[in-house]
DNA sequence: CGTGCTGTTGAGGACGATCAATGACGGTGG
DNA sequence: CCACCGTCATTGATCGTCCTCAACAGCACG
């Protein structure tokens, strides 16, 4: 549907490879309901790709003063913050489309130690802050869904607080495979397949890796989860749902419609 | 200094009494970087006074279709949920001058179950999404601190997040604590005494109510809580600033001079 | 003067952390 | 091609934090 519109449209203005690597952008700015066409391309045509970043690299250090906006275009990344204690605790996972560094758009003074960094292989957008200023100056919705953008990831973050704080480990870790998924799937992704170690599952879940490790493996017994123990691989989504007690409303946005009559 | 000079200028235009009910809310959007008499008075003079609300009561339901902003002006109040297991997660407390359902302006359908409700006897202010749309057509800078709000409640979030995952109950607790302290003198409660029972705090620490009520006995006897078993006063900020090894930053907002300059 | 809410205390048990060691795999360089 | 190393996954054993259940005390309220 808009792909199409949106690639053919674009496709005189930019290259067409240019097109196919910023879809993601634009389906998540269209999900956030920011439409039309000249508004997509007065803030797309300013996005810069930066050349592929190698898993485990950092994407938004903790310390450089931020002058731009990070995009991921492709792979999976994560925020976290390693505490007093020497753990890592992983606050947010991005997936293509996703916004690495809202927060220092708003904030352009650092003001927390958190890091993004690549969990795979990623490929990732750049936008000035400059020229994000100006697009929104011009289309004054931009600003409102990427306030909504963060917005979603406060539900997200309330989500899992909600998990870590009353949900067994066997919850916590079912609950977060079920959000990946369906964020996953959202973006076009059907595979069962997680990209994620258990490192990473239990740096996210608040459990040791040992436990995250028994978990899965009960989980396997389940029949939720593949008996290949080299990748995470959901292949029963309903049952690992009811386990999870997953509602995916806190993820699911709504049609935006109150939105569009009260601005447009 | 700036109330002066508000509650000065106001109160030609607004009845005294007015002006200083709304002080919190001048003050909010000041410390968020939204400021000029002009700008707020666009916005204030559009503020309406809905009667005290007293402790336990339902200040911003969860099924109701959002049509208007809440304003905290007096007391406590939480946003929380009830999970499917009925107990009561607290996901955030808000003191005079926060908003307490932006998400409810940026997602006008309603999209989780989440409730506020008075902790203490309240007072509210209402704006009409309406009114606060005009305001935000009028002044750009508007949206963008109140964006900026939702950012410092993720910010909020995060730690708790990290509290949940890594620290010890005795750490939670007085994370906990240090941070209300801190959110209180904020807007100029200097007062050790926290106005939350010991269940509240249980429903936002994730942690039992017996195992928080002896977490609070421990702290008595380290001299940092009064021995008042009552009312839970802070009789020694740095000793449990020390316990809850508590770093400020994720609170404090900066200067807020690299905004200015973008968009001024 | 009961009734309800909050705080307190004790006992027992479960869930998950920690420590330690081993296995499996993939990449690298000789 | 093999030896080596680093990362990730797995297993067993032990321990401790925090939960649960249950009962009671104090205070505020009508």
């Amino acid at each position: 549907m808009w792909q199409v519109n949106l690639g053919a449209s674009m496709a005189g203005s930019m290259k067409p490879a240019d097109a196919g690597v910023l879809n993601p952008l634009l389906r998540k700015l269209n999900s956030l309901g920011f439409h039309g066409e000249a508004e997509l391309r007065c803030l797309v045509h300013k996005v810069k790709l930066r050349g592929s970043t190698p898993k485990g690299e950092e994407i938004v250090g903790a310390d450089d003063t931020p002058r731009r906006l990070t995009v991921l275009l492709a792979g999976v990344a994560c925020l976290y913050e390693t505490l007093e204690s020497g753990e890592r605790q992983i606050y947010a996972f991005y997936y293509p489309g996703d916004f690495c560094d809202l927060h220092r758009y708003v904030w352009p003074e650092p003001v927390a130690e958190t890091t993004v960094r690549a969990l795979t292989d990623c490929s990732i957008g750049i936008i000035e802050h400059r020229d994000l200023d100006r697009a929104i100056e011009r289309h004054r919705k931009l600003a409102l869904a990427l306030w909504r953008a963060t917005m979603l990831e406060s539900s997200i973050l309330r989500e899992r607080l909600a998990s870590l704080s009353r949900r067994s480990a066997l919850e916590r870790v079912s609950h977060l495979l079920c959000e990946q998924l369906h964020r996953r799937r959202a973006i076009g992704i059907e595979s069962g397949v997680i990209p994620l170690t258990q490192i990473d599952l239990a740096d996210a879940a608040g459990l040791s890796v040992v436990h995250t490790n028994r978990v899965l493996q009960d989980l396997r017994k389940l029949g939720t989860v593949s008996a290949n123990s080299r990748t995470i691989e959901v292949v029963n989504w309903e049952r690992l749902a009811d386990i999870a007690k997953f509602d995916n409303r806190y993820l699911t946005l709504p049609a935006l419609s109150g939105w569009e009559i009260r601005t447009e």
